[in-house]
DNA sequence: TGATATTTATACCATTTCGCATTAAATTGA
DNA sequence: TCAATTTAATGCGAAATGGTATAAATATCA
């Protein structure tokens, strides 16, 4: 039941605003907030600043909107893979291991989160960023906490373990694999740490 | 045997250039790289801009500076606290809550830690800073491995323990505390997830 | 075909930013 | 007292930044 988008009134656009988005949010997580400029988002995306404008308003609503794109890709991604797996141990690997993945193989090389990595940056001084990035922490928090949660219901959860204790440190490990990465620290430490967490959190 | 610090020659500083470092640290953690300009360094230190060139150098030395400051500071209290108490989980939850007292309580609210909430954003695009912040994150993880290894020798460490497996999973957990703080998250969460991740890790 | 609507491109503007040149001030040594 | 040395303060100037005005281009609708 696609609507054929009845095309609107004047001069079509001459690029994919989702594409155009991608880019704008790989130099958002290249380079952060501060360190990229309009200029930058009207090369990154190829379009000329008034385009840029027009289309996803000025750099603080591109931010917020990179935000909340890569906050709902994560979010759904981590969801697939947590009702995947039946396994809860093997699920939290799996989560961790992509985490690892994604954050160590950015177009340019090891970038870590957008989320965790840049927009902690602004958010003692920008509450409405800081509002965002609570709400995306909070969300995986409680993503990962539905997961023990479900565990506990199949009586697959060791006894003693309270979800919402420790599904917190489930999403630390994800936030310190952010971090390692963009610090460049190495692919092996990086597993390690994934595959430590994953076997001690579930027991 | 301290040297009398025999006057230089000419005209001497109006200014404590530690008290003035202090300052510019306070600018860069709340503002972070990007968002704090040398106009506000000077504001914050109170010192006019051709002074603060004379005695810290640019924008990116004192930053360089700060974060060096900031992590020598980390280790000495991380590495007291850690000593100072002879059981490892006792040790490691003192540890964990005293990094949430710090990254709650800023001089201006949460603002979690300035190099892994800051530093991680410039540390693609920068290598310098990049290469800091790992010399800092790697630290750390030694630093507390090296109290598990401790543990371990004093035949007080739970069988199956891999103090350099282990150890990561505590910074981690400092890592997701600052990013936490500095995302407006309540105290509550940060204190129950210093104590669980205490208790799991040591177990 | 012409009016309307929307996007694109060029160019501009006010502001901020960084860094330094220059000059004034304060202190030591001879 | 006077030269030498170092710091402090004022303010300049080139460049970058964020944002927009204006006009040309490209489409739909009547």
């Amino acid at each position: 039941m696609l609507t054929p988008a009845a095309r609107p009134r004047g001069r079509p656009r001459s690029f994919d605003a989702d594409a155009a988005m991608a880019q704008l949010i790989d130099a958002f997580w290249q380079g952060g907030y501060g360190a990229t400029s309009v200029d930058d988002l009207a090369r990154a995306s190829g379009l000329a600043r008034p385009s840029l404008y027009a289309a996803f308003g000025d750099k603080h609503a591109i931010y917020l909107s990179a935000l909340d794109r890569v906050g709902q890709g994560m979010a759904a991604q981590v969801g697939a893979l947590l009702d995947a797996e039946p396994d809860l141990s093997t699920a939290l690997r799996a989560v961790l291991r992509a985490a690892t993945d994604v954050y160590l193989e950015g177009p340019i090389g090891p970038r870590g989160c957008l989320i965790v990595c840049t927009a902690t940056a602004e958010s003692v001084e920008d509450p409405v960023i800081r509002a965002k990035l609570a709400e995306v922490l909070g969300a995986m928090d409680a993503l990962v906490a539905a997961r023990f949660e479900r565990a506990r219901v199949e009586g697959k959860l060791a006894l003693g373990i309270d979800p919402a204790r420790r599904a917190p440190l489930v999403a630390a490990t994800i936030h310190s694999l952010a971090v390692r990465a963009r610090a460049g620290m190495d692919r092996a430490l990086l597993q390690t740490m994934a595959d430590e967490a994953a076997a001690v959190l579930a027991r």
